[in-house]
DNA sequence: TCACTTCGAGTGAACGTTCACATCGTTCGG
DNA sequence: CCGAACGATGTGAACGTTCACTCGAAGTGA
């Protein structure tokens, strides 16, 4: 269909008929090959630089099978963490020579899998899936199939041949429920993400447990709905509502967080006094909130360049890592809320 | 350096001889061609099932020349509206088959036109600057020079051969003095950005000629900082004191908006009573705020397509656009703060 | 002097496609 | 019944590199 208005860039061969030596030391020069003379070099390099020659990468590609490109799946470009993790992966990514692709999981082709199959006619190097919301099996499948290396940065899956690179649920859970019952906090409801079950699983199991194993209370009352503002002010509403007793609130992330600031406000309940709130992700308008909010945070972009090293590390060696879990501890940002 | 793990895709020979054509054939097939016999399709389709055959784009493109991707250039990734345009290109993009290479322009690399040539040894069709720091005199020549069209998102400039998309800061700018005058605020106070000159100039110039027409005041008062809650506490601190006569603030952004709202508030000052505030780029915390913020809003994910959409057009026909500018209209998004 | 190594450079083939053209059989108008 | 047109398929070359060799000259040690 489209074609690319006809500039022809220079060829190797115009480099070499130029400098007056063959392709092959042109090659060697652009590659940094140690045996090629002081004085050819630079007769090769003037030659370069007078065409303004850039090495054609897909003929490269064709021949080395390596495109320096790294394919990065993300479920959803507006996510918070994509930027971050975007730019964490891409600053990794170049510092090594290579490129990102980014692509955002289509949900309705094939659940997904289909975009990551047309990543690979592109012939990327390796995937990073951020995070998937495709079933473990499928991704297995996928790892199994693709023939490169798979990160997964945002999810705790133990998959063959999948590296994952997540935040420490286990952790934050308990740092959160230590922090309510340190501001003297027992009755916790939870605010949860209906979005991507998959997603969401860590770290909803976590809460659960860490408010059985600090308050003794087996299920917490919760409910769930969109990670938005609105949709966490109804849940909490609901929660508040039905449970009276609540002294504080969990919400799934600080813009869940920040709806149920707005139920508290809603309800007459002061924050922290009556009801204290703590969110996850640490975003900068929660220092805006009323009260400003606390929460848990994680470290995005040093995740996504740990995902860009594990995926170098397994094209370096070949090492297929098998279903290597790579947990990163969070912190909580005290503020007022809680 | 890198080597990937000998995964030997079948090629297109694989699939020829097992279906008993010639290659050719096999490639019409793919490529839909239409003289191509029904039974001979269904052949080369089987086969090509069961090899899991893809065909290779680095070696199309060796040929064609066109390598289906567009290069995606960004100032900062964890621009708000990196997400919303990232998002929006590539869905456009996927629409027709190409897809996105994302990279961050890096200052250092000289002044980022360093990443824009790497981008162009990938073999990019297009090239999106989302909005570029650079120079318009440098961006002119790395339009003439890369042999491939240019599309420039979230600034005005009129550049030969690169098609640029904004919002209509003029209108922009007269619709928030609008609101001011509307809500009886005449003496209004900036808050500038100071990160990035070349970008934000367009707003400043457009904001300072509305003041100028709506209420005959001819250099309102102007603080910068970085778009940071932080500087824009900061800054309007500052206005605030210097000059209590204030009644409105603009702020650059929402950011910014919101750091004056907690100026505001430090200083004793009711909103909108007091100063009315109104910020750009209506992010959904702006609902959150106290009071929720007044803001400008345009619509990122739209221009991002009209960019794709206008690369694709000059691929298909050639027609290098000249300094085309489409400005797209702002919007008011009317909260409490103003 | 000779055999041997090292250095610098060149040559043909290959990577997996598509393009332009050639081939061959069939249909059809006059 | 002939030539032209068309439909389906195949063939060699080309795209711009790198790889695995080869080759000659210069240097080295005995």
């Amino acid at each position: 269909m489209a074609r690319r208005a006809g500039t022809n860039r220079p060829t190797i061969i115009d480099v070499a008929d130029i400098a007056g030596v063959s392709r092959q030391t042109v090659s060697r020069v652009v590659s940094d090959h140690p045996r090629v003379a002081e004085a050819t070099r630079i007769r090769v390099k003037e030659a370069i630089d007078t065409l303004g020659y850039r090495p054609n990468r897909m003929a490269r590609a064709l021949i080395t099978k390596s495109t320096l490109t790294i394919g990065f799946a993300a479920v959803d470009m507006r996510d918070l963490h994509f930027g971050d993790t975007c730019a964490g992966m891409q600053v990794a990514a170049r510092e090594h020579g290579y490129y990102l692709v980014v692509t955002e999981l289509d949900f309705g082709d094939e659940g997904g899998l289909g975009t990551l199959e047309t990543l690979l006619t592109l012939g990327v190097d390796g995937v990073a899936l951020f995070p998937s919301f495709l079933a473990d099996a499928d991704i297995e499948t996928f790892a199994a199939t693709s023939g490169c290396p798979v990160v997964m940065i945002g999810r705790q899956s133990k998959i063959p041949n999948v590296v994952s690179i997540a935040m420490d649920e286990v952790r934050g859970a308990e740092i959160v429920i230590d922090r309510f019952v340190e501001v003297g906090k027992r009755r916790i409801g939870v605010l949860m993400n209906e979005m991507y079950p998959e997603v969401v699983h860590d770290r909803f199991v976590a809460l659960r447990q860490a408010v059985e194993d600090r308050t003794g209370v087996v299920k917490p009352p919760v409910a769930a709905g969109f990670p938005r503002i609105r949709d966490g002010r109804d849940a909490a509403t609901r929660l508040l509502k039905e449970h009276p007793e609540l002294d504080a609130l969990v919400g799934f992330n600080d813009t869940m967080a920040m709806g149920a600031l707005l139920a508290c406000h809603d309800l007459g309940l002061r924050v922290p006094q009556d009801v204290a709130v703590i969110g996850y992700d640490g975003i900068p308008f929660g220092a805006v909130a009323n009260p400003p909010l606390t929460s848990i945070v994680h470290d995005s972009i040093g995740m996504a360049d740990a995902a860009f090293r594990s995926l170098l590390a397994c094209l370096d060696d070949g090492t297929p890592t098998d279903g290597e879990v790579q947990v990163w501890s969070p912190e909580l940002l005290i503020r007022e809320s809680a």
